[in-house]
DNA sequence: ACTATTCTATACCATTCGGTCAAAATTAAA
DNA sequence: TTTAATTTTGACCGAATGGTATAGAATAGT
């Protein structure tokens, strides 16, 4: 009852699958790209993860594992939620490098591609966004108690309106230089605390 | 100096071919898919626009010139371009029916898709997008001399800020229901015309 | 009527796609 | 040390991909 152990680390081969099907997007991907980006045989990759539609089922698991974690983060750091929406859309208009700012919010980009392509899979990224938007929401009704956010919308819309903005800022960072992009989140952070 | 007539009408072609990219991204979408669609076979349709990729491109243009004239007229309409912006967004709050609702905007889905695959279509989509916002500026300005719009953002600023919410909701309405499409709409208008 | 041109239709092509399989290699339990 | 389980490796596969070539039908100018 045993057998050879595996050689690779499966965090750092989903992550390498990761930043393959973020620039290229699901059906772009080829398994050749992938595997070489994970350095792994067909043989190896099919035994671990069954599939290319499996594999990128683990890989948005896994990217929401960290990043939920990230923006939880964030919010625990500042007591007003409106500093950890700056530091958010910071990665926005910020971003680390060219091909960040290329590539875009991967959650957004497969809801994208996928809608009314693979019903399941846009269904994952959706849910993912959900998820996003209720730490949103936990973190707005605190800051709502708190007089940090005096627009009147209840919590709920005002979750979904910044994960709205999210995901508009996820396509215009691909048509607008920085200057413009932090005017965009100025104007709309505004918004939760009218004059 | 002559030969044969063209058999098939090229505007219901690239209509037909419009669908199909819409629906299932330039990727995805297959040339069986596409000769189906448009109802040619594959010479005549290689003869008449080159390749697939030359095909997407006059599909683009197409699509936009008709799309481009629908807005204007929307705003000519309306003394208020609120009550134009408001149109504009009816499509999403309330599509023709689920498949229109799960297409989402074809130059959004394209700036996503083509982002750091093919620059040259991504730019095709973004500078359609950004005539757009040409529009949109053209009928700000107005709105904002006649009194409609009393945001102190500048016109250029406004404009870029209702692309995006454009770009947004063409996400969002792929999470969402009416009744929340709605609720955001109603929020994201009312910053033009703050209390 | 003739000829040049352009259309349609279909057989065909090389390449790439995701995926399978069998053999060799490795390991732990018995 | 044997045995059974598991992984690695790379050859292999059928299907689908975008694109080409060729033959025949239709239509224009001469």
């Amino acid at each position: 009852m045993a057998g050879r152990n595996r050689e690779f680390d499966e965090d750092k081969a989903l992550a390498a699958a990761t930043e393959v099907f973020w620039t290229k997007g699901y059906e772009s991907a080829s398994m050749e790209d992938l595997l070489q980006a994970m350095d792994l045989n067909k043989g190896s990759m099919y035994n671990a993860f069954g599939s290319k539609r499996e594999l990128f089922i683990q890989v948005i698991d896994h990217f929401f594992r960290k990043e939920g974690v990230l923006i939880r983060a964030l919010f625990e750091q500042h007591k007003n939620p409106i500093k950890a929406f700056k530091e958010i859309f910071r990665q926005v208009t910020q971003p680390a490098d060219m091909k960040a700012h290329t590539k875009g919010c991967f959650l957004v980009n497969t809801l994208g591609e996928m809608s009314g392509m693979d019903e399941e899979l846009a269904a994952l990224a959706r849910h993912k966004l959900l998820d996003v938007e209720t730490i949103y929401l936990h973190y707005i009704k605190k800051g709502v108690k708190e007089g940090y956010i005096t627009n009147e919308a209840s919590p709920e819309t005002l979750a979904k309106y910044l994960v709205n903005m999210w995901n508009g800022m996820s396509i215009s960072r691909r048509m607008y230089g920085r200057k413009e992009l932090e005017k965009l989140v100025e104007l709309q952070l505004g918004v939760l605390q009218p004059a």
